[in-house]
DNA sequence: ATGGTCGTCCCACGA
């Protein structure tokens, strides 16, 4: 089964092009972040369409994250304790026999800022969430926007990106804090070298540069390591007339 | 030239 994730940059805007993705791909399960929907106006005629079952979060203008899957989600969690938050970034819900995360990290804008310092915070009650998460359902996947890119292979230039926001120290600590409970970054079972990116900036002809970050990342328990097929990075609907400035990344399980 | 683009919503703000 595939299990997918992208940032889409408002699904009022890309709605045409989760459709044609999902009619060229055929994921069994994609986790969408920025939806940027109140749930009022989420598509949800649209999707099942498609030939999706959907769960959503949403809000209006800001952040909002989605979950369509061939079958129905259950058991949806969209706050967790010790998390009072009226942004819309976490959904959690059971699809077969696998339980998956759908996160949409804090940005953070800066280091040493507000927005800094909440995201900090954020992962570290995000952690202790899915701590409980991975007791309970150890076939878990995490998946998301994580605005961090883990390691130097993830950065088309380091040297400038050295310690900024995405890369610096206490957001990578904070992701291999997340890592160290039992979750493995998909796509590094399968592809070891540098120039894989996710995200590339809108200004500056990045994408035509490759000037990008990898910063969408599927997570997998332990219990679902030996099941990993495949994983990827789809380029191609970053090359649409008015793409996400996000691409989707992709996970093969076997069934 | 110390920006450069988008999306949302009306004026900047967030990414």
């Amino acid at each position: 089964m595939k299990i997918a994730t992208w940032n889409v940059n408002s699904l009022g805007v890309r709605l045409p092009h989760v459709e044609q993705w999902c009619r060229d791909v055929r994921p069994d399960v994609l986790a969408l972040q920025e939806t940027k929907l109140e749930d009022g106006r989420f598509p949800v005629a649209a999707v099942e369409a498609l030939g999706y079952r959907c769960a959503f979060s949403g809000q209006k203008t800001y952040n909002g994250v989605a979950l369509l899957a061939r079958q129905a989600p259950r058991e949806v969690l969209t706050d967790i304790p010790g998390l009072d938050d009226a942004q819309r970034r976490i959904l959690a819900a059971t699809v077969g026999d696998l339980r998956v995360v759908n996160l949409y990290v804090v940005n953070g804008q800066a280091v040493g800022s507000d927005k800094f310092a909440y995201k900090l915070d954020w992962l570290r009650k995000v952690t202790a969430f899915l701590a409980e998460e991975l007791r309970r359902h150890p076939r878990l996947i995490v998946l998301g926007d994580f605005n961090i890119a883990p390691d130097d292979r993830d950065v088309h230039d380091p040297e400038t990106w050295r310690e900024q926001v995405l890369c610096s120290t206490p957001e990578r600590e904070a992701l291999k804090r997340l890592l160290a409970l039992g979750l493995v970054d998909s796509f590094r079972q399968f592809v070891d070298g540098a120039g894989h990116y996710s995200w590339w900036d809108y200004r500056q002809g990045a994408f035509r540069r490759n000037m990008g970050l990898r910063i969408d990342l599927i997570l997998a328990s332990e219990a679902l390591r030996p099941s990993l097929k495949a994983a990827a990075i789809d380029r191609t609907p970053r090359t649409w007339e008015r793409p996400s400035d996000h691409a989707p990344a992709l996970l093969e399980l076997a069934a």
